[in-house]
DNA sequence: GACAACCTGACC
DNA sequence: GGTCAGGTTGTC
């Protein structure tokens, strides 16, 4: 999934239902996944729920963190102590556990599932003071919409890779994947293949402008649900129905009709307009 | 920079 | 059967 709109998504739904929470089990299903003692979580309190770029973290009051990773398709989602009937409707809650729950983190007031088809994600539980000992917190790069300013992100672009990947490499920028870096370039006219350091301060500019503008869109309408992505309370999002370029391979392009194109750059499907973006 | 690895499932 | 998939990490 899940890129900074989907899992920031994930994480106010965690804050609603999970703040002052305590937990009273943990089941872990797929030891591979899960890192760390899941006892230095049993009895302790959630006290926060934070994100940096598309990873999460949930906060304890003995001094312990969750940290969690989903990666392209894990889902959390909750399910309020006898509330079960609520979500039969919508056919979530009968399918948990089920076949890809791979964790079930067990709460006073209702219990959290770690669901992931492809197993990619990760649970890991350290102390709060050693999460920058994982590789992927101890890399971050700033972000959009939070601390990552404009000049800031002028620095990041003196570099002879492709634009793209550029946006893209969470050690330089966090939280920004493939829905939304296609998308981003489309607005701002920018060539993907691009090398980072031709753009001109105008494109820079525009390109911050753009990518912030795409991950607003996608926090307000809950993210895009192109597969696997669901909330919290296991709801898709909608950020599907507003994409510009990203899966339209043979689609007219929106504001000139060219067909849209697809490359593979840094091993990612990449789609442009090859009349727009130059 | 390209490519493979980690996995399962959907689609052609 | 082959190709592709919201990600990250580790090879040449």
């Amino acid at each position: 999934m899940p890129e900074l709109p989907e899992v920031e998504t994930i994480r106010v739904g965690l804050e609603k239902y999970l703040l002052d929470a305590t937990i009273t089990d943990i089941d872990v299903r797929l030891p591979r996944i899960f890192s760390g003692s899941k006892d230095s979580l049993i009895s302790a309190k959630v006290d926060g729920v934070r994100r940096f770029g598309k990873g999460l973290v949930m906060d304890f009051d003995n001094g312990y963190v969750l940290a969690v990773h989903v990666k392209m398709t894990g889902q959390l989602i909750f399910l309020p102590k006898g509330e079960r009937g609520k979500f039969e409707k919508k056919k979530v809650g009968d399918k948990l556990p089920g076949l890809h729950t791979h964790t079930i983190l067990f709460f006073d007031r209702g219990t959290l599932y770690y669901n992931d088809i492809r197993q990619f994600g990760w649970l890991q539980v350290v102390k709060k003071d050693d999460l920058k000992k994982i590789p992927f917190f101890r890399t971050l790069g700033k972000e959009p919409l939070k601390d990552l300013s404009l000049q800031d992100f002028t620095a990041v672009l003196r570099s002879g890779s492709s634009i793209k990947n550029v946006i893209m490499d969470q050690a330089k920028i966090a939280g920004v994947g493939n829905i939304y870096a296609n998308d981003a370039l489309y607005l701002s006219k920018i060539h993907p293949k691009r090398k980072a350091n031709s753009l001109s301060p105008k494109e820079a500019e525009e390109l911050f402008v753009a990518l912030e503008t795409v991950l607003r869109k996608g926090l307000e309408v809950g993210g895009a649900s192109e597969w696997q992505y669901v909330n919290v309370d296991g709801q898709s999002g909608g950020y599907q129905n507003f994409f510009q370029v990203y899966g339209k391979v043979g689609k007219p392009c929106p504001k000139c009709g060219t067909e849209i194109e697809k490359i593979t750059l840094g091993g990612r499907g990449t789609f442009f307009c090859p009349e727009c973006q130059k």
